[in-house]
DNA sequence: AGATTGCTGATTGACGTCTGTCATTCCGAT
DNA sequence: ATCGGAATGACAGACGTCAATCAGCAATCT
C-alpha cells in the first residue's frame, strides 16, 4: 500500500539498486536496454522519488533570491513584507529566501546586480521584469549558468526567462475600464488616465486595456490622453491640477501607476461630486482612501498570492517537476471586500 | 551556517541526545531542570525540527479527508475538481487527500458519515459547515479523538471546529450590494434578491450584507423581499416570472445561492435593458453568461485558493505548528478579469 | 595471450529524526 | 550502608535517497 521505493523499482526491473539509481539520476554508463527496463518499471509502479529523503541525503536546501526595489514606494513595501513573512514560514521547509535591494526603476542597476551572481549562489532568482537590453543579457547569462529566473509584477522580454508570475496587465486595465464604464451607467463621461511613464510596459498594457473597454461603440465615454508623472508627487500635483482646471467635465480618473498618495491628498480637497476614481495596488494609503470614500475601487495584484505561487513554482522548477504557469488574477477591491 | 540539529541542541544544553529527544517529543521522565536547559538551548539556537526527516523516520504521511456533496451542483463540481487536482500534486509531498461523497444540503447525513470515522483514519477532515445539532455533536466527537476539523465555504457553530477557511459572507453580500449600488449611479432602483433558503447561514449572511449597503441613506434603492427557490430551477422559473410580471420596475437582481442556470436561461429571453445582475460562484455557466453579457458580475469564493490555503492550514495543524487563520476574499469577476 | 573498455552489482556511510533497549548514574528514603 | 526508582546516557536500526568505491564479468582490441 505504501509508495514504491527505488528498491522496488530496481527489483521490478530486474536490475540492481545501483543501476536504477544511475538511470534515475542520469549518471550515465548504463546500457540502453537496462535504461528502458528501469523506465518501464518506474511508470509501471508509478514511482515518485521521495523528494524530502533526497533533499535530506543531499543536504540540500533551496536558496531563492528576490531582487526588490528599495525605497518607500508603498507597493514594493507590501511586496517585501510578504516575501519576508514567507521567508520566516518556509524556513522549516528547507527554503532559504533572500532579499537583495536594488534601486527602484533602474533596469541597468538590476542587471549589474544579477551579473554578480555566481553559479551555486542560489537555485532560482525572482526579479521585477522590464524591457532592457542589459537586463536581458544578464538573465541570459543566468540561464546559461542554469539558474532559472522568474519575473514578477511586470514581465520581461519573453525569450529570456523561465516564468512570469503576475497579473495580465491588459486584463487589469480592461477591468478598470469596465468599472469606470459601469459607474457611468448609460451617461456620458470623460476619463483621465494618470501613469508613471509610457515606457513602462505594465503601464502601457493597462492603458491599452482601459482604452479597449471605454471606447467600445454605443457609449459616450471619452478617454483623455494620459498624463505622465514619473511616479513623482510634485509632478502629479502640478499636472493634475492643470488638467482639472482646463477640463471641468472630468468624471473619471484612472491612476495606472504609483504616486497615489499625492492623488489621494488632492481628492480630499475636491468639491463633490468628485470624479469616479480607480487605481492600483492595495496599500495602507489606498485602503484608507477607500474606507474614507475618497476613491471607489482598487485593482490589486494580490502580492501574497503572487509570492506564494512564485515560491511554489520556484520549488517545482528546482525539483525539476513540470511547473504549471501559475495564475494570478487582478482583484477588485471595493470598500466592502477589503481583506482582514 | 547550516541549521542546527537536535544533536547541536543536546550539546548546547549539556545533555545527551536521548534527553533532548525526550523533551522535544514530550516523552516524559525528564527532570525539570533538564527540560528547561533543553528548551533554553532550543530557542537559543533557533532550532527547528526538520519535519521532513521526522516524517521519513516515522513513515508518516498526511491523510486529509474532505466530505463533499455529490450531485451536479456546479459549484461543488468545481470544488471537487480543485481538490482532485491538488490531490494529484500533493502526493509527492506525502499528502494523501481523500474525497468522500455526502448527499448535498443534508447536515444529518454528513454527521452520520463523520461519526463513522475512527481514530487513526485520517489526520484532519474538511467539511462544508452548517448549523445542526447532529453535526456539532459529530464534530465534537472528532475533536475528542484529536482529529481536527476544518470548515469550508460556510462555517459551523463556532465552538466545534478548529478553523474556518472561506470567505466572509456578509462581506460578499456587501460587495454585491456595492456593485448594484454603483451600477445605479445616483438614480433610483429596485433590487430583487433570490436565494436557496433563509435557513442557510451563508445565504442569510449575504442578504444581510447586501441590505446594509443598499439601504444606506441618501440612495433611492429598494431591496425587495427575497424569493426562496430551494436551489430548484422549476421553483425559480415560476417565482421569478411572477415577480417580474408583478413588478416591472426591477432594475437589479442579486442571486445569492445556486440555481443560476435557470436564471441565466430566463435572462436570455428578457427584453433590453435587462436588470443589472450579480450572482455567486464562477462556473462554466456563469462564466459563459458573463461573456455573453447576460449578467454583469460574479462574486467568487476562489475555490482553488481556498483549498490551497485549507491544505496549508491542515498541514500546519498536523505538524503542530501555529496555524494562522488563512484569509480568503470574495473576488469580483467582470467580463475582463476572468481567469485563464 | 593480455590489456582495455563498458556495464553491472554490491556495499557503505552519510542526511536528521524516531523509537526502543539496556546500562549507568544520581538521589532520597530506609 | 543499602536499596529502589527516577533520570540519564549510549547505542542501534530504521526511513528513502545520494554519492562514492570496488569488484566482477563479458566483449573488444592489441
Amino acid at each position: 500500500m505504501r509508495n514504491p521505493t527505488l528498491h522496488d523499482v530496481a527489483r521490478a526491473a530486474g536490475v540492481s539498486y545501483s543501476t536504477a539509481d544511475r538511470v534515475l539520476n542520469r549518471r550515465g554508463g548504463v546500457a540502453e536496454k537496462s535504461v528502458l527496463r528501469v523506465q518501464h518499471a518506474i511508470d509501471e509502479l508509478g514511482y515518485q522519488r521521495d523528494i524530502h529523503a533526497a533533499n535530506l541525503s543531499r543536504r540540500r536546501s533551496y536558496v531563492f533570491r528576490f531582487y526588490l526595489p528599495q525605497g518607500d514606494h508603498s507597493f514594493f513595501t507590501v511586496l517585501r513584507q510578504v516575501v519576508e513573512a514567507q521567508a520566516a514560514q518556509r524556513l522549516a521547509e528547507r527554503m532559504q529566501i533572500q532579499i537583495h535591494d536594488v534601486p527602484p526603476l533602474d533596469a541597468d542597476a538590476l542587471a549589474a546586480e544579477l551579473s554578480r551572481i555566481e553559479a551555486g549562489d542560489c537555485d532560482c532568482v525572482g526579479i521585477i521584469g522590464s524591457d532592457s537590453g542589459a537586463l536581458t543579457a544578464a538573465v541570459e547569462r543566468l540561464q546559461a549558468m542554469r539558474i532559472p529566473v522568474v519575473t514578477l509584477v511586470s514581465d520581461a522580454a519573453v525569450e529570456a526567462r523561465m516564468l512570469y508570475v503576475g497579473i495580465d496587465n491588459v486584463a487589469a486595465g480592461r477591468t478598470a475600464g469596465r468599472l469606470l464604464r459601469l459607474a457611468h451607467g448609460r451617461g456620458p463621461g470623460r476619463v483621465l488616465p494618470i501613469l508613471g511613464a509610457l515606457a513602462s510596459r505594465d503601464h502601457r498594457d493597462r492603458l491599452k486595456g482601459a482604452h479597449e473597454v471605454l471606447t467600445e461603440p454605443g457609449r459616450h465615454l471619452h478617454l483623455l490622453p494620459p498624463i505622465e508623472v514619473q511616479d513623482r508627487s510634485d509632478i502629479l500635483r502640478q499636472k493634475l491640477a492643470a488638467m482639472l482646471a482646463a477640463d471641468p467635465q472630468i468624471t473619471g480618473i484612472y491612476s495606472i501607476g504609483a504616486g497615489n498618495r499625492a492623488l489621494i491628498a488632492m481628492l480630499r480637497d475636491m468639491p463633490t461630486p468628485r470624479p469616479f476614481v480607480v487605481l492600483h495596488e492595495l496599500t495602507a494609503h489606498t485602503r484608507a482612501a477607500l474606507e474614507a470614500d475618497l476613491i471607489d475601487a482598487v485593482i490589486d495584484q494580490n502580492p501574497d498570492v503572487e509570492i506564494t505561487l512564485a515560491l511554489q513554482a520556484m520549488k517545482a522548477i528546482a525539483d525539476e517537476l513540470p511547473a504549471t504557469p501559475p495564475e494570478v488574477n487582478p482583484t477588485i477591491y471595493l470598500r466592502d471586500n477589503l481583506p482582514r
